[in-house]
DNA sequence: ATTCATGCAAACGGTTTGCAAGCTT
DNA sequence: AAGCTTGCAAACCGTTTGCATGAAT
């Protein structure tokens, strides 16, 4: 498996950018947390760990372009932050079959993988006319832990 | 079907609350636009032809409340503006089961109905004990008019 | 040496809030 | 009359941007 940090040095070489500290210490930031959902603010605290003197507006655009070249994925949970997260798998392909848990107890958020829209699209096609080429799912409730912990109340 | 406006009025009176014809005008706005998506701004403006002295303000707060009454829903597009809108169905169960497909193309948001995501709620559930209460959907893609243009090119 | 990137601070823009004046009840 | 609501403007806050300095090629 091609390792995600040397694929970011080869695209950012290939369009004339710069391969530079900042930027690997962002990538390494998240490539630590896969499948955690880090706010522009919390990857911010953790490559300032390594890198005190890291800015934030450098954390903006270089999420900014880890995003564009599709190497990390925006996630908007209405809670006024994007969050940011890192694949764990090595096709860009299966991105579009991702989708989240969001616990409305704890905040937590887990990611479960499925295919199971595909009829819904296709019945979408036929019904509506409209061609769909990619599909985001919520699913909002309480995770196990949390739904245990009101089930006692 | 109990009319929206009464709800409203009934709901206010109920929680102490006074009925303005600010809060009326701006109902009755979103009423005359069912599966629309608005945003705050454009709310404003539509208010505005009828009253011209409503603050953008009053939007703000009324919309707030039409949420969390459960009269509106939001809809966020993750384009900085959140949108709201009215559904056109008596009971309120049904906004459960209410999706969007966004046209990459106009950017208009069309709107769905469908059951088909109880299987996969019923799986998650079992599999990973996460117990779901609400879900949202967004297919993102090309209306049919949309498509058709593509097409020719 | 050239060109891109960084850090800082200021600007942005949608949304929220404090407050005095104005309606509802 | 009492208390909620309004409109205004200022504040908020996550994010973006301009600019001079610094690093990568």
């Amino acid at each position: 498996m091609p390792d995600k940090k040397d694929r970011f040095k080869m695209l950012l070489k290939e369009k004339g950018l710069k391969v530079t500290t900042q930027r690997v210490d962002i990538l390494e930031a998240l490539e630590m947390r896969p499948d955690k959902h880090l706010t522009a603010e919390e990857i911010y605290e953790i490559v300032k760990e390594k890198n005190p003197d890291i800015g934030l507006a450098t954390v903006y655009r270089t999420i900014q372009l880890l995003a564009e070249l599709n190497l990390i994925d925006k996630l908007n949970l209405g809670d006024g932050y994007v969050r940011y997260e890192i694949g764990n798998m090595d096709e860009e392909k299966k991105a579009h079959h991702h989708h989240h848990l969001i616990c409305l107890s704890c905040g937590n958020v887990l990611t479960f993988q499925g295919d199971l829209l595909d009829n819904l699209e296709n019945q979408i096609q036929k019904s509506m006319g409209f061609e769909v080429v990619d599909h985001e799912v919520k699913m909002y409730g309480y995770c196990k832990d949390c739904a245990a912990e009101r089930k006692k109340e």
